[in-house]
DNA sequence: TAAATGTTTTTTGTATACAATATCTATTGA
DNA sequence: TCAATAGATATTGTATACAAAAAACATTTA
């Protein structure tokens, strides 16, 4: 039987406020005014503060010394430093699932690529996009690590990273998805790790190369 | 020219909880009072209650529906996953660093184990012990990923599966090391990861080994 | 015009009061 | 003696008020 939903006023503010990040209604870099968002929500300013402390602890928002809170932007070098980041946890994930995923699972995560045929029309790189998502959010789920788990759901980090569409063409990451799932299929950890990594890291390279043309003129 | 700090409270009190729960006086598990606190610092609830809430964020603190802020505490199962997590995330530091460090801060990586004759005698010991968390604790400065670095400093995983002593003992872990620093100073990134990982893993293995044993009682 | 100064407005950060809820304690009945 | 209930106490969660600081605006001066 379920629990009876007996939520603090907080809690249903920190969520509104995470949906409204996620659509864009809050937009990064942009000034959180307290006064007019309580006023927004019909909340006290008391509810709204715990709010916005936790988001800023999960690295949603910033918080600046008597300016308030802002949505947190981040830049292209911290984009590079997101994808390393990715890179290890998800390459860990994969690792684990090739422990501690059933036979089940694995299938469920080899299904999520099943049927694409390339070249992609307009819809079914919509469905891709949906299915990249899906397959980096089981394998962490499927790992059977609680931590990594809270860590997708929770932090800032892991869910703004996977915000924004995909950074390289289906044509591309295809095949890595593919080299995985084999990999996951042979119980590889090693294997599986590896590819994950270098998936990312190439990800990784795509903001990379955009930093490295700007540098120069900074000089 | 130095800024002149101009602190909020709210940001007084959060450092001032981070270091008791650090230094124990604030124990795992343990409720925390709002008012007895608040009083015991010297300022009113609502810049505590902006701390716990990002403490909270942080996986420092738990908050549960009406019954407050908890100190978190980590059970076996999930000291498991802690190390694998910290595999994941330094495994991928010391990638970074055998693409990104100077010459000069592998060298001082070098350094944090030079002159330990084993075995260890008490002083040593705890001079193995320190030097260990200042090599873990630079790799991810020296990697040049902000974000990790960020991590390090404020997440709670990071910062309480470093907390406890050695899980493992030093004669079998300074081999690892100087592994590690091998692979450090060949600029070996997939080498150094993989060692990493490894490192991490078997410690995890001393907590899963201890799962495993009360398990069968369970069922 | 543009920079510097002074004034007003807005917004933050903090304290405090209070109602709702949870926890503890005492009492009753089996 | 123990469990169940009712009452008292403590603690949380929320609203509100206000001082201090920042931001915006207007005014003066070069």
């Amino acid at each position: 039987m379920s629990k009876i939903e007996n939520k603090i006023l907080t809690d249903l503010v920190y969520e509104k406020l995470k949906v409204m990040i996620d659509d864009g209604v809050l937009i990064p870099g942009q000034k959180i005014n307290k006064l007019e968002l309580s006023q927004m929500l019909g909340v006290s300013q008391t509810p709204l503060n715990d709010a916005l402390s936790r988001l800023a602890g999960e690295k949603f928002l910033e918080q600046r010394s008597r300016q308030g809170y802002f949505v947190r932007a981040f830049s292209d070098e911290e984009l590079v430093a997101l994808f390393e980041m990715r890179g290890a946890l998800e390459g860990m994930a994969i690792r684990l699932c090739c422990e501690n995923a059933t036979a089940d699972q694995i299938e469920e995560l080899s299904d999520c690529f099943e049927g694409f045929i390339f070249p992609l029309n307009d819809k079914s790189y919509m469905e891709y996009v949906h299915a990249d998502k899906t397959f980096h959010e089981k394998l962490i789920r499927y790992s059977g690590n609680p931590i990594l788990w809270e860590l997708s759901r929770t932090s800032g980090y892991m869910i703004k990273s996977n915000m924004k569409g995909l950074t390289r063409p289906p044509e591309e990451t295809y095949p890595e998805h593919m080299a995985m799932i084999q990999a996951l299929k042979d119980h590889d950890g090693d294997k599986a790790q590896q590819l994950m990594i270098q998936h990312h890291l190439r990800s990784r390279n795509v903001f990379r190369s955009k930093l490295k043309k700007k540098e120069p003129n900074i000089r």
